[in-house]
DNA sequence: GACAAATTCAAACAGTCGTTTCATACTATC
DNA sequence: GATAGTATGAAACGACTGTTTGAATTTGTC
């Protein structure tokens, strides 16, 4: 009674994040996933089907509430400006602070793993994140528009994709260089800078000409 | 006498360039490389001692020309200012350049190898990668600075990351969005349009402030 | 406690991987 | 033309991969 069935799955599905940050996601290999998750080598094909439906489950785990959040934020922006504009250094901030978040989730492979996904080119990946990115990217692509009226659709979409390129790099940063970024000694706090840092600096990329 | 022994050796490079690029660095295996090289399946640790040996020669061979092109250019650039200071676009320019102009060198698949060298964290490739960046990241800071004197250098370093991702970004972008950013039929005009965009994007992310 | 479903387990399967071996072919130099 | 050095060739090695099997065990229900 003390561990439901559901509890081989949870700690795959951990054992399994951590692994594919580590080593990789197609280099991580089954049984070093169910050794640390003192599962059988069997448990993945049975819980999951295949080794492609765990990865395609840690990835929904781990991007769905991000981007749920991006949404629950841009809606209630939106609401609260009424039928005024959001400001756009706001609206970035509503889309890149769920991300970098995670710096200060006291899990901190889960920035690299970020980083993986994203590059991933695999099927089983790509499709699954383009499906779960697409309602993102389209909220946000109309939001920026209305935020900066000059703003193209095709200038739009391409500042968005330096966006999330400059936001992976963060997530994939050296150790040494965040270090650079904060006052020595503290620990939560060189990622409130990093967001700050990436909304100026986006910001003033989006608002140009 | 036709084909002198460094032949095979080309060939090798070549045909691994290409399936480390639609396949993946580690994913790509020597049976598929040497096969398309129509070579030995031996041939690769006779030329380059291991796969890590070719890995290294194909990045080598790949990045070297481009910094090597990216430090002339800045040396280029600051005899022609003498001491006057270079201006900030054309400073981005001569770094993100020699990069961009992969797209129109015929090889479509160089711009997605550079992305996946960039983001793979095996040893063998972080630690070959780093030693050929070093110089590079080096010269261009120093030089950030001059064109951009209210920089500091922790904002310098941040930035620059910020631009090399949103670069890389640029690098494996979804041949579907490339195709909204041309007027349809041109196939290499949209890489020079793509080096604007970025680089007007990522002066005004630096000038901020 | 008996029954049925869900889960775990050890073991093996078939395949791929990078690397090595050693024999064969080529290519220069004398 | 024999010889040394370079390159190629076919084949096998051992180690790993994801997946499957079928039996053993645990779990929830009556």
């Amino acid at each position: 009674m003390a561990t439901p069935p559901a509890e081989t799955r949870e700690r795959l599905l951990d054992a399994a994040e951590l692994a594919f940050a580590q080593e990789g996601i197609q280099q991580a290999s089954l049984r070093t996933i169910t050794a640390a998750a003192q599962a059988n080598l069997a448990a993945v094909n049975y819980h999951f089907g295949s080794k492609d439906g765990l990865i395609r489950e840690v990835l929904q785990r781990l991007v769905g509430p991000i981007n749920a959040e991006r949404l629950q934020r841009v809606s209630d922006a939106e609401a609260k400006y009424a039928d005024k504009i959001v400001p756009l250094e706001e609206l970035l901030r509503h889309f890149l602070e769920p991300t970098l978040q995670m710096f200060a989730s006291g899990r901190s492979h889960i920035p690299t793993l970020i980083s993986r996904f994203h590059h991933e080119t695999s099927p089983a990946v790509a499709e699954t994140m383009a499906a779960v990115l697409e309602p993102v990217v389209g909220r946000f692509l109309q939001a920026l528009m209305r935020s900066v009226p000059s703003l193209t659709i095709e200038r739009a979409l391409l500042r968005g994709q330096f966006m999330v390129g400059a936001l992976l790099e963060t997530l994939s940063l050296n150790p040494e260089v965040l270090k650079l970024m904060q006052p020595a000694g503290v620990d939560s706090l060189p990622r409130l800078n990093m967001l700050d840092e990436l909304v100026t600096f986006c910001a003033a990329g989006f608002r140009h000409e």
